[in-house]
DNA sequence: GTTCGTGCAAACGGTTTGCAACAAT
DNA sequence: ATTGTTGCAAACCGTTTGCACGAAC
């Protein structure tokens, strides 16, 4: 994914593709990794050392509005950003922090819909452990 | 559950029942709620006014730290508690942002244990919707 | 009198907001 | 000129911490 794609990627999503824009989007919607907004601001400032934490804290929470990333609450105190749209799982590294994705058909979840008094919208199964160092 | 078992549980965990903490733990012991610290607070300084933040925080963190409790980040910027302890799935309704307990039987995952690369150590399902209003 | 628990207030870390300066059109 | 975006700093909220007072043994 090139700068190009990320300002049409913008643009198709309704959102001015200023410069301090683009430079998030480049690292934020295009990796696996699971950014905090601390660590997207850090990043993006060794190629765009003037962009402070609120654009980027504003950044971020614009692409969430428009549909662009996820931001999720499973780690303790902070949140992370997701780029991945598509459903999908989780596993979080209890030692290290780090959460990696699973892919949805990896596992599958029965009777979801079969819950009583409960209208699902959506489901995900979040696993804890440790990653294996392969 | 009345005073006295609260009491029991404490000291059969090594805690020293004091009178604050019997009081914070009579409502967080005792709730299907998934209460924050500061509704715990609240709660709590209804029959005890002069409790204070700080030992309501020191004593939930006790309380997890010595196995009689959870704390969850499931909502976005704070943690709950929670005091069951087998496992159980979890629901959010997504307009109240209440969480409501899933029996583990209610739902089953399969395949968890063929993921490759992961050890895992614990899972649970994380359901979003709407609870019916029944 | 030593130990442990408490209350207060200050500090903290992550996030948000108000606002003035600045583009861009 | 209007509209939208940025940077800065202050505010904010949930949580933790330092410390001196107080209760219990």
């Amino acid at each position: 994914m090139v700068k190009k794609d990320i300002v049409a990627l913008l643009r198709l999503h309704g959102i001015h593709p200023s410069a301090q824009r683009v430079a998030v989007g480049e690292y934020v919607l295009d990796t696996e990794e699971h950014p905090s907004a601390d660590e997207a601001w850090s990043r993006v400032k060794k190629k765009f050392p003037r962009i402070s934490r609120a654009t980027v804290y504003n950044t971020l929470n614009l692409f969430v509005k428009k549909g662009l990333l996820h931001s999720l609450a499973l780690a303790e105190g902070k949140l992370v950003f997701d780029p991945k749209m598509d459903r999908h799982h989780h596993f979080i590294d209890e030692s290290t922090g780090k959460i990696y994705d699973l892919p949805w058909e990896s596992l599958s979840v029965s009777d979801v819909d079969g819950l009583h008094g409960f209208e699902v919208r959506q489901y995900q199964v979040v696993v804890r452990g440790k990653k294996k160092s392969t």
